[in-house]
DNA sequence: GAGTGGATTTCGCAT
DNA sequence: ATGCGAAGTCCACTC
């Protein structure tokens, strides 16, 4: 970690990261040039440059969102220092492209070592997937209509209510992770309260991504049904849906 | 600009600076939670986050050229220290989206003031306009035909040179900026040139995004044409051709 | 504000 | 490798 280094200890910095696969951030005042499907010249400014230690190449200023210059992973960067100006070199094969970064003066450079094993899960909440299921409840099946959501029964709350092609009722359990016995036992005692009180054929579905081993029989003998439905597909078509239909109302901030 | 700070220092540091409009690096050991179009969890890692003055966000990893969580311009970015753990929230509205960063540690924390007025230009080199032109003659009129390129003629190169619909043949010039006087009579004495060797009819017409003032009665008293072309359209054509047969032969690095 | 098309799109999965 | 489609796409432009 550097502050305010000359060239010289920056090149030195960089040459040390970029071979021991280090990642970098070096802010500085520099000129960038593009060259490979598109050209471009970005002239003289203060940026942040990030290296990183897949030969990605990101060139950010102090606003915006996208890098204003940017090389994917994958290229090959050098270094050199030359009649005082520190150059950084991305090339990459297929397309051809090289991005070009010239330093006349760094404020900071940092090599970062970055121990980053942290899963990243992008899904639908459980939440959401109730939407997407009132929004497209044909992902249960085909007829199938919901009439309410988290009623109120009594052993607590049904995500999802409505009814099937042939008019039997329908209680829809949702989980978003795979479902465990737990989940298949919830589900029964809400189809039990359900059976009770209206006098009518009930059927339970469990929707979940996937199902825990055993609890398949389980489901059998508790005469319920599984539905395997991906809460990746889920938020597609909250995404595909118009935001207002639903963000606003649903939304819930942490 | 921090090194190793505690939490609390941090969490001044980063009032300051978005109060001040200021851009911000932190590094450091965190988790990620988003909520909007989808959810998202990102599980404690060390990261790059950057907080743009504008509102942006971004939280990098080690790799990749995406970051694994951001935030669009325009947030509502606030800083809280709770139970030793400093969080960075940005808000979104339309659509309403969350991201909430939650540091345990920090590595380096650094507030910056970028002055940034280096413009950016995206473009079509002279060259990239040429090879446009040859892919798409069409660029210069309907039937035009090229037949080389960077020919030599007495005075120099000729850019491109073919034949229109009526077999005359045409000479082209190329400039990827407004073209100005001397463009005019560089084509002049190529046209002069070719037309005292073939025994032909010869146009000249110059290319150019525009052209300065005055030029075009100039072009006119010497009976030549001009054919409005934008350089980024010639980008364009040139992107949207198989890489591989230009990108390879064409491209010449820094 | 909503809809449309482009991007140095990038990224992943299929062929 | 190539081609196709999706993305929390983002972004600029039009209506």
């Amino acid at each position: 970690m550097l502050e305010n280094p000359n060239l010289a200890e920056t090149e030195r910095l960089v040459g040390q990261a970029l071979s021991g696969r280090e990642a970098l951030i070096i802010v500085g005042n520099c000129r960038v040039d593009y060259r490979g499907r598109a050209s471009s010249r970005l002239e003289a400014g203060e940026r942040i440059v990030l290296l990183k230690n897949d030969g990605s190449v990101l060139v950010h200023r102090s606003s915006g969102y996208e890098p204003v210059n940017w090389q994917p992973p994958g290229c090959v960067l050098s270094t050199y220092l030359v009649d005082s100006t520190l150059e950084i070199r991305a090339v990459r094969q297929q397309p051809r492209e090289s991005v070009n970064i010239y330093f006349d003066s760094v404020y900071l450079a940092a090599a970062l070592n970055l121990a980053d094993a942290g899963e990243f899960s992008l899904y639908a909440s459980e939440e959401d997937m109730q939407r997407a299921i009132l929004i497209q409840p044909q992902l249960i099946e085909e007829g199938f209509k919901p009439i309410s959501y988290e009623k109120h029964v009594l052993p607590g709350f049904v995500d999802v209510y409505g009814i099937d092609q042939k008019a039997k009722l329908v209680v829809v359990e949702i989980k978003r992770k795979t479902a465990g016995r737990e989940a298949a036992l919830q589900l029964a005692k809400y189809v039990e309260a359900i059976r009770s009180s209206a006098n009518r054929e009930v059927r339970g579905v469990l929707v979940a991504p996937n199902i825990a081993r055993g609890v398949q029989r389980l489901l059998a003998s508790l005469d319920l049904e599984y539905k395997a439905v991906d809460p990746r597909k889920c938020a597609q078509i909250l995404r595909r849906t118009k935001t207002k239909e639903l963000a606003e109302y649903f939304f819930k901030d942490g």
